[in-house]
DNA sequence: ACGCTTTTTAGAAAAAATAATACATCTTTG
DNA sequence: CAAAGATGTATTATTTTTTCTAAAAAGCGT
C-alpha cells in the first residue's frame, strides 16, 4: 500500500487525484491539505511514502516547500505538479531534488505511474522534460526559442502577471524596486519580447499566473 | 437529468468534476473536451444544457468562445469557471453572458449548486461577486460600471494593448505623452480596474485589439 | 575542489509614467 | 434651454520604471 498524501490548494484537484488513486489499487490516500503550513503539520503526525505536492502552493514558494520537506523527512518522496507547462519549473523541481514532475495537463493515467515510479525511489519524467534534459544537460549546443527560467524569475513573472506594480512585486519578495526592473528586463529578454503586452501574452502562454 | 459538458484542458479536473458531478444525482456528464475546437465540435452533435468552461481554455479567449455559444447555442448555459480567483474575469464573464463564475479554489461541493442553479437559468454567483455586480451594475447611482468608451478613449487603449508604450501611443496619435497618461487613468476608471495588466485583460475581453 | 556560468541582487543616472488639476468644447437630458 | 456630465487635451510636480553596470552567491562540470 503506498501511502500519498496530496498538498494543492484547489479542492477540485484534490478530489480529482484522489479518486484517480482510490479507484486504482495499491494506493492509500492519507489525507489532503491545501496549505504548506497544514503539510507541514500533517507531515509531523504522519509519515507518507509519497508527497504529491503542488508549485503554487499557498504560504511558501513550492521549490522552499520541497528543500524542507528533504531536509526533514528525507524518506519522503516528493511528486511535483503544477498547471504550468514543464519548461518553467520542471528543471528547479528536479534539481532541488525531487523525484518526479507532473503537469495538470498530462493525462490522468500518468498520476498511476508517477507515484507508483516515485514510491520506489525511481524518477518519474516525462518523454518530453526527459528530452529537455537531455537537450539542455547533455549537449549545450541547441538552444530553444526560450531560456528557461530560474525560480525566482517566474516568482516575480507571477506576480507582474497578476497585475502588482515594480514596487510591490519588490515589497512582496522582499527586493529593491530596481531589482524587479531588472528580473523584469530579463524576463523580457529570456522570452523574447520587449514590452509588457507581450511579456504578459508569454506568462500566459506558460499557464502561469 | 441536467446534462453537462466540460471544457477544461487539465485533464485532472475534468476526472474530478465527472467524479462529483456523477456521485451526485441528477446529473450526466455528457462529455468532456479540452480545447475550444473539441468543445464547438462536439456542440454540433449534442447540445448539453449546461457547459463548464474554463477560461484559460486552449485556442480561443474563454470570453470569447463563451460569445459563441451563446451565438450558436443560446440554450446553452455556460458556467465559467477558471483558477483565478474572482478578479476581473468574473465580471467580464457575467457580463458577456455567463449564467455564473466558479472559482477553482471553491470548495467542491459550490460544483453542484452552480451547476444546478445554472441549469435552472439562473445566476450562481458568490456573494462578493454579487455585491460587486450589484454596486456597479444595479444602483446605477454610484458609477455605471459599463460606461462606454469615447471614440478617443478605444484608439488609446487599442494601441495600449497592442504593446506600445505612452510615448508610441502618443506619436501614434498626435498627442503629448501626458495626454495618454490621462487616458490611461481614465480608461482604468472606466473599466474598473487599477493596474496595467487588468486593463489589457478587459481590452482583450472587450474584443478590440 | 576549482574554475566557469547562472542567478540574484542593487546603485546611480536617465527616461517614462502617473496624479492632480485645468479648461474649452461637445452632449445629454430634466 | 441650461445645468450636469462627458470628451479631448495639456501642464506641473512627483513617482515609477528602465538602463547600465557590477558584484556576491549559488550551481555545475569534470
Amino acid at each position: 500500500m503506498i501511502k500519498v498524501l496530496i498538498a494543492d490548494n484547489h479542492p477540485i484537484i484534490r478530489m480529482g487525484v484522489r479518486n484517480v488513486l482510490e479507484s486504482a489499487t495499491g494506493f492509500e490516500m492519507v489525507d489532503d491539505v491545501s496549505t504548506t503550513e497544514e503539510l507541514f503539520k500533517k507531515l509531523e503526525k504522519i509519515t507518507p511514502d509519497v508527497v504529491m505536492l503542488e508549485m503554487d502552493i499557498p504560504e511558501m514558494n513550492g521549490i522552499a516547500a520541497l528543500r524542507k520537506i528533504k531536509k526533514e523527512y528525507p524518506d519522503v518522496k516528493v511528486l511535483m505538479y503544477s498547471g504550468q507547462s514543464e519548461d518553467v519549473y520542471a528543471l528547479s523541481a528536479i534539481r532541488a531534488g525531487a523525484f518526479g514532475y507532473l503537469s495538470k495537463s498530462s493525462d490522468v493515467d500518468y498520476i498511476i505511474s508517477a507515484v507508483t515510479k516515485v514510491s520506489e525511489g525511481s524518477m518519474f519524467i516525462t518523454n518530453e522534460l526527459a528530452q529537455r534534459l537531455a537537450f539542455d544537460e547533455g549537449t549545450k549546443k541547441p538552444r530553444r526559442f526560450f531560456r528557461k527560467l530560474s525560480t525566482r524569475e517566474v516568482e516575480v513573472l507571477k506576480l507582474l502577471a497578476s497585475g502588482k506594480r515594480n514596487k510591490e512585486v519588490a515589497l512582496g519578495l522582499n527586493l529593491n524596486e530596481k531589482t524587479v526592473s531588472t528580473y523584469k528586463a530579463r524576463l523580457m529578454k529570456k522570452l523574447n519580447v520587449d514590452n509588457m503586452v507581450d511579456l504578459l501574452q508569454q506568462a500566459k502562454a506558460l499557464e502561469l499566473y
